[in-house]
DNA sequence: GTTGAGCGTT
């Protein structure tokens, strides 16, 4: 399972994000995706947990928050297509 | 500023 983490600012790095989430529990992988063209940031990312538990409650206690200036928005992610 | 990649046979 993997999350999903929007509303972010463009300033924001993958150690940022990995930072937030590691409270929670440990963090297995992070990624924030780069316009494939202009390699600039999108302004979202994605967390995945070692633990599941803990990852819904990242989920729960991030989605919302404010972070960076930003509220952010963190969903359970859906898988690509 | 809201759902990731690559051009390859795991």
């Amino acid at each position: 399972m993997s999350i999903y983490v929007g509303n972010l600012s463009y300033d924001i790095s993958e150690n940022d994000l990995q930072s937030v989430f590691a409270d929670y529990g440990e963090v297995k992988r992070v990624y924030l995706p780069l316009d494939r063209e202009t390699k600039r940031k999108r302004g979202f990312g994605f967390v995945e947990m070692s633990n599941d538990d803990e990852e819904i409650k990242a989920i729960e206690t991030l989605d919302g928050a404010q972070w960076m200036g930003r509220q952010i928005k963190v969903n359970k992610a859906k898988p690509r297509d």
